[in-house]
DNA sequence: GTACGATTCAAACGCCCGTTTGACCGCGCC
DNA sequence: GGCGCGGTCAAACGGGCGTTTGAATCGTAC
């Protein structure tokens, strides 16, 4: 499933990634795992201590580089005297788009990121929200600042909204299937295209 | 968990459901669901056939309900001569609200339906697209009849960013939390209120 | 009261789970 | 050459899994 030039534990991460996708994180087990990374059952155990940690590891690899991009194309799109929403929206879900579109799995991390919203456990949502929730946070404050009139509460239901609409139309649960003579790529451009715009619309609504 | 004076077929189903949105289809196992249910262990076998069987019967009990509703509701939206935009959507909206306001469990079944979102097993899938996917068409042919300017693959795009918006903010994977003095139900209706608002704005943008 | 189908029950089936163990390997270093 | 050490390995641990079985129990019609 991987090439073998990777380490052992790029190869677990890998195969974890893609499995947990698949068949959620109950549901892939370890031998599932090891097997597809070609490694022994026992290197989960010896490189990441347990399959809890294991999990955090999989989302730890993606979401340091998925957040970074957004705070520096946030960063980008405040920097003009007068920012522009599509800018700032943009900022939050092209970086979520090009991930989906990354060739070493980025499209299973995005329904393992579903799959992370569906889960109440506590000691995972407790794990994603102290390392990643200050970007939703920055994202908040500077829509704030372009929507003055906009009241707190309403635009954190709206971020919410805009939230679960990435996230469902990046793991493509829904009915949307690629037309015929579209590449992958021009798809999930469109994609983003399209939420950007339905966003936009959204946020300013009276 | 539940009243004894439910069958044990009701029993089951009530706490399969609760125990699937808190661990999932493969966490939570028939031992622990019919130890909730306060039921011998082969009576999910010998009522359901089988765990699989189980998980769908999970859904049928809410989604015939639901999508009715729906339907009820589409219908009274389209009566007059120019429909509103804000009732269709109210129309789709709307009872998913009321269902997960229901005290017994639909805030739970919530849970479970976004779990099936992320499930990638076909069987699944199939069993609910050919079962409720006539519903989601309906509601884009009125809709497609109420923004004529607007493109089919527009329109398809957009209502899978509402079905993503509704399911994530239902199942209240988000921040928001409610505030202090803010009864549960006022909360939820409020959503419910925020949701359309924001969803017609998205949906009439150019 | 007895016969009979529907339901419940405790126990067992074989299988897979996450984790641990202790032996073994390859390689740089004294 | 021998030592230490990070890494890999096959095997085993106890336990939980979905499902099946066959006997016990129930409710009702005769």
């Amino acid at each position: 499933m991987n090439a073998p030039h990777f380490s052992t534990k790029e190869r677990i991460l890998g195969a974890a990634e893609t499995l947990f996708a698949r068949h959620g994180f109950a549901g892939a087990s370890l031998r599932q795992v090891t097997a597809a990374a070609h490694v022994n059952l026992a290197a989960v155990n010896y490189h990441f201590g347990s399959k809890d940690n294991l999990i955090e590891e999989v989302f730890r690899r993606r979401l340091d580089e998925l957040n970074a991009r957004r705070i520096d194309a946030l960063a980008t799109a405040m920097a003009p005297q007068i920012p522009l929403l599509d800018d700032v929206l943009g900022a939050f879900i092209r970086p979520a788009l090009e991930l989906s579109l990354d060739q070493g799995g980025g499209h299973a991390f995005m329904r393992v990121l579903a799959r992370a919203y569906a889960e109440h456990d506590e000691r995972l949502r407790r794990f994603l929200s102290d390392n990643y929730g200050h970007v939703l946070r920055e994202f908040a404050s500077a829509l704030g600042r372009l929507l003055p009139h906009l009241d707190k509460e309403e635009l954190y239901w709206r971020l919410d909204f805009i939230t679960g609409a990435l996230t469902h139309s990046m793991a493509d649960f829904g009915p949307m299937k690629r037309r015929g003579q579209v590449s992958e790529e021009m798809h999930r451009e469109r994609a983003a295209d399209h939420l950007i715009r339905f966003a936009a619309a959204g946020l300013v609504a009276p």
